[in-house]
DNA sequence: GTAAGAACTTGATCTAGATCAATTATTACA
DNA sequence: TGTAATAATTGATCTAGATCAAGTTCTTAC
């Protein structure tokens, strides 16, 4: 009966099972813990680690929103991801000796820092938790290459709505409401990050209203349809033609 | 003195500094080859894996180019990446218990098959071995994070010039000519991936000819203006402009 | 509580690139 | 070596979404 509850650690982190914890036994967490970084929580619009820095370490967020942006070639920002809880970021700079990107609180933000080198030793020792961090990386590659194919292909209806359904999973995931939350990013990162004007983000939450697929009240947004939010492209698309214009 | 030379082996391949073996100690390298398994070489159109099958290995290229491919939901198949002799193909499946998309042989291809279970185990014993795959898989985010950059926010030029510059690269540091190559995949290939139509591939191709930027015949490239290239964007579509309308 | 600035919405217009259609090169195969 | 079949180019037209412009609503700080 050492540590004090108000102590966080990964054993008493209600995130354990969907971070790096995953399938680690007691002693295995306690040897992890050994290694994370704790830090006072980040304010809204306070940066993680800026693009240029020494990489030195990974990040799991332990609470609120993170956006990671880079400067692409023509010097503007371009947001490359959203971050919930229990998810890691700094994955994409571990190749090189400095951060490949930006990472900024959208909201106060709490994260346990994972020193890479450190964590690289243990994950030789740990194979479970080894396998967990490729398994986030990985899964990492295939929600970017999603991505790909959203950018690559689908209208502004279609982007928002897989946009909205990829939040809602997440928020299940975490225990929230899949189907009424709030976003936590202005519509200028939503239209940033998906390719779009802000004035097409703001005028598809409309047309989606009013195809009576979600409700929108500012960051509020409630998904009605969820059904319907996922079809936007074949028969979605096809009824809401019927419905509008004939 | 046992191993014929006509076997091919991480120690007498010419991308094994580019590959998994980078950094790694002779007897390491026999190692891995230990767990590597040969096959035949796939032939053009030929599948190294499919969407779905169960998850075992990830193959590293040897000869030839492979493209990456997904069904997306509307059911049409959308180009996720290509991959050239030195990189890995399947690191985004790792984490399911099934192939996440196709990939297919754009020629003759060889590969190496690594099984995964036994690249896991080994890696705990080889520090550079785990280090180069979490490289490698970090590189991949990076690239696709990039390539995410480009859909969102480039225009037809932009995006076709930046291709280019990325195969060049890539020749390059296979020991190929930066400036000259043959383009291994199709136009429609091409707008697959770039999320443009063919057509506005060709003319494309077209447009950046005539602006003496390039050289194309066929499958045949020649960049004549790497730096002109490089920035389609600010300047170069300034100048453009200038150029043409005024 | 309110003033100043952000953030968001809505409307009008313009344009890059999609789509449709036809022609010309390549490639593959008998 | 000739001929389908396939790939690439070019032209004409159309449209989704960008851009420009003008409100409106929400924040935040004093």
């Amino acid at each position: 009966m050492n540590a004090p509850m108000n102590i966080h650690t990964c054993g008493n982190c209600g995130l354990a099972t969907m971070c790096l914890p995953l399938a680690l036994t007691q002693p295995e967490m306690t040897q992890l813990d050994g290694i994370i970084k704790k830090s006072a929580p980040y304010r809204r619009g306070e940066s993680i680690f800026r693009q240029g820095d020494a990489f030195t370490s990974i990040y799991a967020v332990r609470a609120g929103m993170v956006k990671s942006t880079v400067i692409n070639a023509r010097g503007e920002e371009q947001i490359t991801g959203f971050y919930f809880p229990g998810e890691l970021v700094g994955l994409n700079s571990l190749h090189e000796d400095f951060y490949s990107g930006t990472s900024i609180a959208l909201e106060t933000v709490s994260v346990c820092e994972i020193p890479f080198v450190k964590l690289d030793e243990l994950s030789a020792l740990l194979p479970e938790l080894r396998r967990q961090l490729m398994r986030q990386m990985s899964q990492e590659i295939s929600d970017e290459q999603n991505m790909m194919l959203v950018l690559a292909k689908t209208s502004a209806e279609e982007k928002l709505g897989n946009f909205l359904i990829r939040l809602s999973l997440r928020f299940k995931r975490l225990g929230f409401s899949a189907t009424q939350f709030r976003l936590t990013m202005s519509r200028v990162d939503i239209g940033n990050y998906l390719g779009l004007a802000v004035e097409t983000v703001s005028r598809t939450f409309t047309k989606l209203q009013h195809r009576g697929v979600i409700k929108v009240e500012g960051k509020e947004v409630a998904i009605l349809d969820m059904e319907g939010l996922a079809c936007l492209n074949d028969t979605g698309e096809e009824r809401a033609k019927v419905l509008n214009l004939v």
